[in-house]
RNA sequence: GCUGGCGUAGCUCAAUUGGCAGAGCAGCUGACUUGUAAUCAGCAGGUUAUCGGUUCAAGUCCGAUCGCCAGCUCCA
């Protein structure tokens, strides 16, 4: 019998006979290593438990604590489910069923609709078919030869997506009655599912290879784990993130509400507006000190400038409109046709380039119904928007300058994101050179900048490819929030120039960019990243002055004053009520200090100070703790 | 926009098979003058999202509209 080598991957080689098993391989190193074997990878190529080593190989085995073989694991369940549902309903129809980030989900046609209620039936029948321990074979058959077994099956989207796929040899998983096409692996048998560790989470629509041309199916979510126990943290965790919903808590803590009176335009509270002003008041140090100037431009403007921008072409659908004296507007969805006005509306000199002007522009956009969602996808938002106009010899250092602006800003508050590159859209201005130009020239600033990005085909602004920025909410859904978007576009279509120093007219490039994106969005994002306990430099109210009886009011409303004249937000809550009352409320209200004055306090002008988090911090001076305070708003700490 | 689910007091939630719309918190009034996460009592609060239908009778069943939630599509 021949043999073979296998490396292992810390570089070790054991020797098999020929036809070896990778599973009989991973019980040879240790029968703990081969019970916790999922699968395999042959040269970098994931395969099942059941292959046999015919030559030489590098292998690597996957176990079930790995995220390889979870996913894996996780691919054998959602077969599961899916067998579990064609025995249960008989007009199905399969699409896909990936696993995506924390579990998976299945696509199917079906008439009938599935609710939740159907989920304690799908999930007995999941657990038969556990019961049952069919093996999971792997079978590869000619191309022609799966479509005439899916056929067969009556499986047509399955035959779709065989006939697209290269090669001759396609592979299918057969477990008891149920086929699938897969590329695997998977689990040598559906006994090795924990029938105890797995639950469907919901059902909703999803369209056909995400077309909303095509028909729509029914989607479940679902996840497994292999402890039960895992799965019990998992759910939790998603309990715990939805107390963080920005929804929630901007209604807790009387930050904005949302009304019928107009669908997806927030309405602003005074303690809402204190957040919104503190966003703003550091945005505009920052960019003071990054060299912009700031700008204001009209909502509403005249229907000719919307044409000549290209967003008639490119935007319509997606603004409103309104006349004035006869004549046609439109209420602005972007601040960049308005900004070039005011650039074109006197003669620069190159010497001027690169002029960098911000504003603080509220936009419009009608977004379809469905899409609407608290403060992170509204009708009207306030962009932080700027537009530089620069020479094409300044495009890399003034992308460079705003990346770093944008970490300046994000580092504020914390935040990890995420960075995409977006092409260009099917409908899009300009040629292939002027895009491919703009793609090479953001992408090189976000290499030099040592990012780590992926690129988003398509998905460009329709006048020039982007950088942005994505930040994740409470259950882990990422929004685009910071945006960088080169422009070859705009300064030919609003005859923006400049005079060289050959004394000629010529075009300036323009960067369009937010940082924050839009300020409702970002605040959104940032109180499900606080859960409403905002640093004290964000928070609304940032003392409560905690009086212990009417006796000490007058003491309280004099520490008011003192701190007040320090620029500390701060409120005395003079209610007849308990301390323990007052103290609750103010901890509800994740309000950073509480000052509990009593008749000692007010003998030794100190104030007791309680943390938010960290208790009763004792007596301090009333100079010591507005100190004490004001270093930490300084340092946004 | 599409698919599904949901809509009861300011908030959180009750209301057997269709059979008198209820509670806690918040609010108001009063008492209590309080020491580190909820003092007690009383009062008030509703065309059950809206409109239409079935029925002796609708919060509950049916239809439409509006809104919200999840997902899809789209996007800052």
């Amino acid at each position: 019998m021949e043999e073979i080598k296998v490396t292992l991957p810390d570089g070790s080689k054991l020797e098999f006979e020929a036809g070896v098993t990778i599973k009989d391989v991973a019980f040879d190193i240790g029968p703990r290593l081969g019970k916790a074997s999922v699968a395999g990878k042959i040269d970098g190529e994931k395969v099942d438990l059941d292959y046999e080593i015919t030559n030489d190989v590098d292998l690597e085995i996957i176990t079930i604590d790995s995220e390889e073989g979870l996913d894996i694991y996780r691919h054998t369940v959602s077969h599961v489910m899916a067998q579990a549902i064609k025995r249960l309903y008989d007009d199905v129809q399969l699409a896909i069923g990936p696993t995506i980030e924390d579990g998976f989900y299945y696509d199917f046609d079906l008439d009938e609709k599935l609710s939740e209620n159907d989920f304690e039936e799908i999930e007995a029948e999941m657990k038969e078919i556990i019961k049952e321990d069919y093996e999971v074979e792997r079978m590869v058959l000619p191309k022609e030869e799966a479509i005439a077994k899916m056929k067969e099956r009556n499986e047509e989207y399955k035959i779709e997506l065989i006939e697209e796929l290269d090669g001759e040899e396609i592979s299918l998983y057969k477990q008891g009655e149920f086929i699938d096409l897969c590329r695997g692996p998977h689990l040598p048998s559906t006994g090795k599912v924990k029938a105890n560790a797995l639950k469907l989470l919901s059902v909703a629509g999803a369209y056909w290879r995400g077309d909303e041309n095509n028909p729509m199916l029914q989607r479940i979510y679902a996840t497994a784990f292999y402890k039960k126990q895992q799965l019990e943290e998992h759910l939790e965790k998603i309990e715990e993130a939805k107390k963080r919903d920005h929804r929630k808590i901007g209604k807790k803590l009387d930050l904005f509400s949302l009304h019928e009176e107009g669908k997806g335009f927030p309405f602003f509270h005074p303690k809402g507006m204190v957040l919104r002003k503190q966003l703003i008041d550091f945005w505009r140090e920052e960019h003071k000190k990054a060299g912009y100037k700031e700008i204001k431009t009209p909502i509403v403007l005249n229907q000719d400038l919307w044409k000549r921008s290209g967003h008639w072409d490119h935007y319509k659908d997606d603004m409103y409109f309104t006349e004035i004296d006869d004549e046609k507007h439109a209420v602005k969805p972007m601040n960049c046709p308005g900004g070039a006005l005011v650039y074109n509306d006197k003669i620069h000199s190159y010497r001027d380039l690169p002029i960098r002007m911000g504003e603080l522009g509220l936009v419009h956009r009608h977004e379809r119904s469905g899409t609407l969602h608290g403060l992170m996808r509204v009708r009207n938002f306030t962009q932080d928007d700027a537009h530089i106009y620069c020479l094409p010899s300044q495009i890399k250092e003034e992308l460079n300058g705003v990346i770093e602006l944008v970490d300046t800003i994000y580092s504020a508050f914390g935040f990890d994101y995420n960075v995409e590159l977006s092409t260009k859209p099917d409908k899009a201005m300009g040629s292939d050179e002027m895009w491919d130009k703009a793609i090479g020239a953001l992408k090189e600033a976000i290499v030099d900048n040592g990012l780590d990005y992926e690129v988003n085909e398509g998905d460009g602004a329709f006048y020039g490819p982007k950088i942005d920025f994505h930040l994740e909410d409470c259950l882990g859904r990422t929004w685009q929030c910071g945006t960088i978007q080169l422009d070859f576009q705009m300064p030919e279509r609003f005859d923006l120039t400049y005079v060289g120093e050959d004394g000629e007219e010529h075009r300036p490039v323009m960067i369009h960019r937010a940082i924050y994106g839009s300020l409702e969005r970002f605040m959104g994002i940032l109180i499900e990243h606080y859960a409403g306990a905002f640093p004290t430099w964000l928070a609304p109210v940032q003392v409560e002055i905690i009086p212990i009886s009417d006796d000490q009011l007058d003491y309280a409303y004099s520490v008011q004053k003192e701190l007040e004249e320090a620029d500390v937000r701060i409120e005395v809550d003079s209610r007849q009520e308990k301390v323990g009352y007052k103290i609750r409320e103010a901890q509800v209200q994740q309000i950073p200090y509480m000052l509990i004055v009593g008749d000692d306090e007010v003998q030794a002008n100190t104030v007791s100070v309680r943390d938010r988090r960290e208790g009763d911090l004792g007596a301090v001076d009333v100079d010591e703790f507005k100190k004490k305070i004001n270093e930490e708003i300084e340092n946004m700490e």
